[in-house]
RNA sequence: GGCCUGGUAGUUCAGUUGGUUAGAACGCUAGCCUGUCACGCUAGAGGUCGAGAGUUCGAGUCUCUUCCAGGUCGCCA
């Protein structure tokens, strides 16, 4: 071999070269992206995270390079030395960065073999999502992904200058924090100094960022990681990350400003986009009522529309009780939709999985309305109904009605899926805007009170502190949620800082002193000592990457997500764990059946 | 916990009313090939039709149970 004395290392990555480079002696490494041998000459993809070069062995190698240069396989990992030389025009290839030069071999070694992949490495392969997760690092090599996990990166370092720069102080917090109720499901940590007692992995940094406000670090962050032990989503993950800030000495507006100029240098230098400031606000109840939704996608219109009042009574019972029961009807006017009754069965189906009851629907054609509620109602009624609807001929007009907890969700559910089919949404479009004056408490079936909507350290808005001792459902906090294109990206509140006013809340909740200082003592002990009014806001970093990259899937963000149930199907996590490992921890497992059944065998 | 969709070759899929030996493309193996870039040509290997039970003369196809994956409602302060 005429190159052996040479050295191995790469000078460069696949990408890094061009026509600048022609005549340049190289040594390039990477993986056998994809080869075509045609006999005598044999060209070779070479692949790493950069892009793609193509090598070329032909006879001018030497006779043992060229012999074993016909096991490359896919996925090798070779090492090559050559010269990089032009294409000539005809062999240009314009899909390819590289595509006008290509690389002469005259040295090869083959760093490393590979088994034949269970999955192409492709970036359009369509493949099982649970081979996917199992080989994750093969996945990860595929391009899009690469160009995700990269994205990621860039995000995530904007993000961090910006706070920077604003005078915010990256401090970590525990991993292993006290296991608090309320909210979502504490992922628990056995102790093995304290048999029988449990960390929690943090759900959110929440209650440390208030104490380091406390300690007066005046402006926090961090990119934190978070759990939950819920049901995952298409854009729901176990641990996720949050881009977490609290701030000292502000109130809502400013919070909403330092975050508007976050997004803003955000969508620029991300995106290329510039956004107008400042971003459009909506109240819950305008949200609500309008889109159906807390997390409204405002790049199309269907808007709902409130009916009660002409159809309160009508001879419809379905419509007349809800109202009378303090529900209410409001519909959408789809317009010029022209969907067919199999389609709009299938809609009534999409309400039902969110409790409604059933959907009306009016098919408004040019010879009048047709509908299987027309024979309830008087002709004035559907003639006002139309009107409220805005209905011209051509229209279609879906009407739910029940409680306002189940119109609101049913009608906001089948406002998206309308838009999806009727294809009404521009996806170029970035939508951005802030719903405000949350609800401060919602009432619980489960647990026959209310609970906090937020958290119960966010502050009630000033003008309705006096409702504390009334109608709690009247109460509003000053909280605050950001949404891009129909997905919450990031939420937060300013939070009480008078021990008072905290005590009030934790009454409305339902908790006697004794209680809250049992749950959250550490942290009402430390608003003893002098406390700076303070609020926060915490973007769920994941899922804004995710839309940024234009996925529709969390898990394509996410360098080793979980499956649906959690589980990690690369390492197969959760596991059992050794009998010792349990005994050290003072843990017993209860039978289950399988245990149960290994005993009867 | 509920609902919906899917599971057939390594991968992506087709498989009609239940009926002969379950197919295609890509991938893989071998051979030929000096300008390919979705290389081409020839030949070949490769299947517990997710698993179990049932109906039937006969099940990939029908029924039940179950497992796995995805989506979703509940849940996610």
């Amino acid at each position: 071999m005429n190159t052996q004395a040479k050295s191995w290392k790469r000078i460069g990555m696949c990408q890094d070269f061009s026509e600048a480079d022609i005549g340049r002696k190289v040594t390039l490494t990477g993986w056998v992206d994809n080869r075509r041998n045609l006999g005598g000459l044999l060209f070779v993809w070479l692949r790493d995270r950069s892009g793609i070069i193509q090598l070329v062995f032909d006879e001018t190698l030497d006779a043992d390079d060229f012999a074993r240069a016909q096991d490359i396989r896919n996925e090798f990992v070779i090492a090559v030395q050559g010269t990089v030389v032009a294409r000539a025009e005809k062999n240009i290839n314009p899909d390819l960065c590289t595509g006008k030069i290509e690389v002469r071999v005259d040295g090869l070694k083959i760093i490393s073999q590979a088994a034949t992949p269970p999955f192409a490495i492709a970036a359009d392969s369509k493949v099982r999502e649970d081979l996917r997760l199992k080989y994750r690092y093969l996945d990860l090599r595929r391009a899009d992904l690469q160009k995700n996990l990269i994205l990621r990166s860039k995000i995530a370092h904007c993000m961090r200058r910006y706070m920077e720069e604003n005078g915010f102080v990256e401090i970590e917090t525990p991993m292993l924090t006290k296991s608090t109720p309320e909210g979502a499901r504490d992922y628990l940590v056995p102790s093995r100094l304290h048999k029988g007692t449990f960390y929690a992995l943090p759900q959110s940094p929440q209650i440390f960022k208030q104490l380091l406000m406390v300690a007066g670090m005046d402006r926090y962050y961090q990119l934190a990681r978070c759990f939950r032990d819920e049901d995952l989503r298409a854009d729901r993950q176990p641990e996720f990350t949050q881009l977490d800030m609290e701030l000292s000495f502000v109130d809502a507006e400013d919070i909403m400003q330092i975050n508007e100029g976050l997004l803003k240098q955000l969508m620029k230098e991300i995106m290329g986009i510039e956004i107008r400031l400042p971003l459009r606000r909506i109240s819950y109840k305008e949200a609500m009522e309008r889109f159906g939704s807390d997390k409204p996608d405002t790049r199309f219109g269907l808007e709902l529309k409130d009916v009660s009042s002409l159809v309160a009574a009508c001879g419809f019972k379905v419509f007349a009780n809800a109202v009378k029961n303090g529900g209410s009807v409001r519909g959408i006017n789809a317009k010029a939709a022209g969907l067919s009754r199999k389609e709009i069965d299938s809609l009534t189906e999409l309400v039902k999985t969110y409790g409604a009851h059933g959907l009306a629907w009016i098919n408004y054609r040019a010879e009048g309305p047709v509908s299987p509620i027309a024979k309830f109602l008087s002709q004035q009624e559907m003639q006002a109904l139309l009107e409220a609807m805005h209905a011209e001929p051509g229209d279609q007009i879906f009407l739910v009605a029940d409680e306002d907890k189940t119109v609101f969700p049913a009608l906001g559910a089948l406002r998206l899926e309308l838009a999806r089919r009727l294809s009404l949404i521009d996806e170029s479009v970035f939508d951005l805007l802030w719903v405000v004056e949350f609800p401060m408490f919602e009432f619980s079936e489960e647990q026959n009170r209310y609970v906090a909507m937020h958290h119960p350290f966010t502050c009630p808005m000033d003008e309705d502190v006096a409702f504390l001792q009334g109608d709690l459902g009247k109460v509003r906090a000053k909280a605050y949620d950001i949404v891009m294109n129909g997905n919450e990206v990031g939420g937060g509140s300013i939070r009480i800082h008078d021990a008072d006013l905290q005590e009030k809340i934790f009454k409305a909740l339902g908790f006697s002193k004794e209680e809250a200082w049992e749950k959250f003592g550490f942290m009402m002990g430390a608003f003893q000592y002098g406390t700076p009014p303070h609020g926060g806001l915490a973007y769920g970093f994941d899922r804004l990457v995710m839309l940024l990259s234009g996925c529709k899937n969390i898990r394509d963000v996410i360098a080793f997500p979980k499956a649906q149930n959690a589980a990690c199907l690369m390492s197969d996590a959760p596991s059992p764990v050794e009998d010792s490992q349990l005994k050290e921890l003072g843990i017993l497992i209860a039978a289950t059946e399988e245990k149960k059944d290994d005993q009867l065998k």
